[in-house]
DNA sequence: AGCGTGACGAGTA
DNA sequence: ATACTCGCCACGC
């Protein structure tokens, strides 16, 4: 067998960036949303775009519909999925239709 | 090791 | 609203 280090990434683990990213998503109240930006700037670490890759491949299991772009546009390919869950937490909307748009001056959540 | 790509952000036309 | 550019960071080929 190779002399393989130690791999965190490899079967159970996930990246202790990644999981930082899921437990700030996971702590969005409902009806409040974050954007990329906020939630890198929230960590102090990375930038939005690691944001983006986490929940792109961890999304699955958080309220990923809580995270979106800064101007309020919701996730590409999503935003269908992503309406139906802010009708239903009653998250403040600029616009119901594409291009679905959420109000970030009322929904813009802090760690507060 | 270089290059393209992406669930980003902000700026400009 | 759309298209394009630049800066940013990590991953896959």
């Amino acid at each position: 067998m190779s002399e393989e280090a130690a791999d965190p990434e490899s079967g159970r683990a996930i990246g202790e960036y990644a999981d930082r990213v899921l437990d700030v998503v996971e702590r969005i109240p409902a009806g409040r949303v974050m954007s990329y930006g906020d939630i890198a700037e929230y960590l102090a670490e990375g930038g939005p775009r690691q944001v983006g890759r986490v929940l792109a491949i961890y999304g699955g299991s958080v309220a990923w519909w809580r995270v979106i772009h800064a101007d309020g546009t919701p996730a590409p390919g999503h935003d269908r999925a992503a309406l139906e869950h802010y009708n239903a937490e009653g998250t403040p909307l600029r616009s119901a239709r594409s291009p679905v748009r959420v109000d970030m001056r009322k929904a813009r959540w802090g760690g507060d």
